[in-house]
DNA sequence: AACACCATGTAAGCTGTTACATGATTAA
DNA sequence: TTAATCATGTAACAGCTTACATGGTGTT
């Protein structure tokens, strides 16, 4: 995108990529230096004063073209591990009630990112840096929408299930 | 859920969870071994002619102690790290038929994923083993199902917004 | 006085995949 | 004959998080 330090990366997925994807600093500062002594990156020193020294990075031209190879692979499926599906997989061990906190949790943290997420849109419509990003992170955003309405609509769906199976528990006995 | 080794362990995950969860040899095997150091489970060998014996294990008492407290703490929001959106973070580094090119493999993919759901669904409604498992297990399912569903949508209007993109650049030059 | 921000980085440790090794049986 | 199924396991590697170390500036 433009010439930036590791700082800056961090950042910038903080601000507006924080809803599909995060990096540690254990990850970026070595692959950086990585990136520079393959050849796929430059590195230059701002001098700052007060502050520590910014190593800025910015990809050479054989850099571009390894992202860009890499833009071009199809991605292929890998399974998402939800947690939270692999305790309701052993759900007969523990009550129904128990498994019912557990999903509406897991529901209010969904209502929560929702959230987050129109605050991530404001953000990116209004800071409106580069027009041509402006369509793709919308994309983005678009996608934690809908996967978390789907989120919502599972959580409700499955609290219902279980109060019937609550009250079903309750005739038995 | 009841004495099993490792291979089981494998099979079932691929048979029934495999739209949620997946597990190598690699990490079943020594945690197995862990679990028997650590007192959370027995072992037993069941001797089989011309096959390599089984190593069973079985949870204790302490074991299935452990497995509750596991089950009662809440699952805690982790970003589930979307390939997908990375690479349409960079969107404008290729060309807008290219991530047209990705976006339907993607689409072809969860048209897959959803197809294979319904054979699980099958196998799970007909083998029927465990009355009480079974209400959950069709959780997992109906997760899988909303998600797929939502991937589609998603895909669907991110390809039509592509293509608008395709004609207006034609429309610029 | 305590904390957050700026900015770099490393080391230890956990998590996870892949490939290998073994070796008999059965189906295409 | 080739491959899959049964069944165990290990070793090498890749990926990732957490905690630590440094040290000045600005805010509550």
């Amino acid at each position: 995108m433009e010439p930036m330090s590791g700082y800056d990366i961090k950042k910038r997925f903080e601000e507006i990529a924080s809803n599909f994807w995060n990096e540690s600093y254990g990850q970026i500062y070595p692959i950086l230096k990585g990136l520079y002594t393959e050849g796929l990156a430059i590195r230059s020193i701002e001098k700052q004063v007060g502050k520590p020294d910014r190593h800025i990075y910015e990809l050479t031209e054989l850099g571009h073209q390894e992202l860009k190879n890499w833009l071009l692979e199809p991605v292929e499926r890998h399974v998402g591990r939800h947690e939270i599906l692999l305790k309701l997989f052993f759900g007969p061990k523990v009550s129904v009630e128990d498994n019912i906190e557990q999903v509406k949790h897991f529901q209010k943290n969904h209502i929560n990112e929702l959230a987050q997420l129109q605050s991530i849109k404001l953000k990116i419509e209004t800071e409106n840096c580069k027009k041509t990003h402006l369509p793709y992170w919308m994309m983005t955003i678009r996608f934690g929408e809908l996967m978390n309405e789907a989120l919502l609509k599972w959580s409700d769906e499955v609290l219902s299930t279980m109060k019937e199976m609550k009250e079903k528990k309750y005739k038995d006995s």
